[in-house]
DNA sequence: ATATATTTTTAGGATATCCTAAAAACGTTC
DNA sequence: GAACGTTTTTAGGATATCCTAAAAATATAT
């Protein structure tokens, strides 16, 4: 296992190639590589049996493939909580260091930085920390865009993405806010969301989405 | 710059390349590559002005891989610490992990890994820590064949070889331990030194090599 | 349903790294 | 200083990764 199969299967992974199939040129944009190098790559990780391919059509994660991209997950969410928490990252800082730390980290390693840590459950955007097996807990969250209007509900997790955590930092939404929907436009419209003390914000449709929330229980 | 050259600059260096020449031949040994390849490698880093060479005699750093060597060591030594101090990492157990991480480490990262331990200036192996800026700090350590019988002196650094380390504990001799000489040997025999407690420990001349005391100034 | 556009694959190269085997240079020994 | 042994270099390949350009397959649009 190289540090390019791995990234180019947490692409796959990030894709949604757990579920479903993902085509050479969703990878060829979010890799920036050829789609002569997509095919290529494919095709050592199909004779690795990591992954599945429907020629013309595209591919898929074996189980083995999902093991191996949740326990990457694993090593760049315990370095994230690493650098934020320890070395005073800032929250949009984390992803590229991490990127470059988890392909050379020992199982040793991570499990001894984890008790360091004191066995975190999340990453610092909120993303749930798989298990040292490669399975992944259990969680009740769902994107901003599914949230009914009236209910109250909390943000629990935001793509991990430099541009975006930037402009969720503009809009002055961060994890563990507390909210209401006041209004979704139809059409995959703007959504418009207001604060306990009465702040309205309103996001776009795309933004909504990358924003994974859960109902407050109370 | 890549791993493989990182480690070849990092072999150079170790085996004295900053101020004499090193031939193939310990490149190959030291690697555990072929002559062939250490061949290519040089060529590649002539073309790139950190190493100059002579035919058929060997390779001698230039001042900026003597540069590339520190910064290479300061990030390796400052991992070193990270893992013995925090991950609680066995002396003999963070060379390996330091390996693989200092290649992927940012400037960034390093420093504020450096504030976090509060700038160390030694790893556990009493290894001083290169400046940012490749520059290396002075000290005034030598090796244990050079110390003279009688005077007290201390050991200040250790060789960072996973074999060595564990020969060092079943001897029981530890970094910043007092010693004197009571016996050398001629001919590069045996050396033995004695505790202030009176318990004599006796070692080869080339174990010896890989100590490095300071006499004890009182 | 046929033409056009898009996507995927194949073909053919480039570079970095590694190798083995043969050739060339150097060193040593009588 | 010629012969032998050692070291270095060269020659020729292998693999992993990347690429561009052309060909093949699929999708779309009139």
């Amino acid at each position: 296992m190289t540090p390019n199969k791995e990234n180019f299967i947490k692409a796959i992974y990030e894709l949604g190639g757990d579920h479903s199939v993902i085509s050479n040129k969703k990878l060829v944009n979010n890799l920036s590589i050829s789609a002569a190098s997509v095919t290529e790559m494919n095709a050592r990780l199909l004779k690795e049996k990591l992954i599945s391919h429907v020629p013309y059509r595209g591919v898929k994660l074996t189980s083995s493939g999902i093991r191996i991209a949740h326990q990457l997950k694993r090593k760049h969410r315990i370095w994230e909580v690493f650098l934020f928490e320890k070395l005073g990252y800032d929250w949009n800082e984390v992803h590229a260091d991490a990127d470059l730390l988890e392909h050379v980290s020992s199982d040793l390693l991570i499990e001894r930085l984890n008790d360091f840590l004191d066995e975190p459950k999340f990453d610092p955007h909120g993303g749930v920390i798989p298990n040292k097996d490669g399975s992944l807990p259990e969680t009740s969250t769902f994107p901003l865009t599914d949230v009914g209007t009236g209910k109250p509900f909390k943000i629990k997790e935001v793509d991990d993405d430099k541009e975006f955590l930037n402009y969720l930092l503009e809009k002055d939404i961060q994890l563990g806010d507390r909210y209401t929907l006041t209004d979704v436009e139809p059409f995959d419209g703007p959504i418009t969301l207001e604060t306990p003390e009465g702040r309205q914000i309103t996001i776009g449709h795309k933004a909504a989405f990358k924003i994974l929330v859960d109902y407050v229980t109370e």
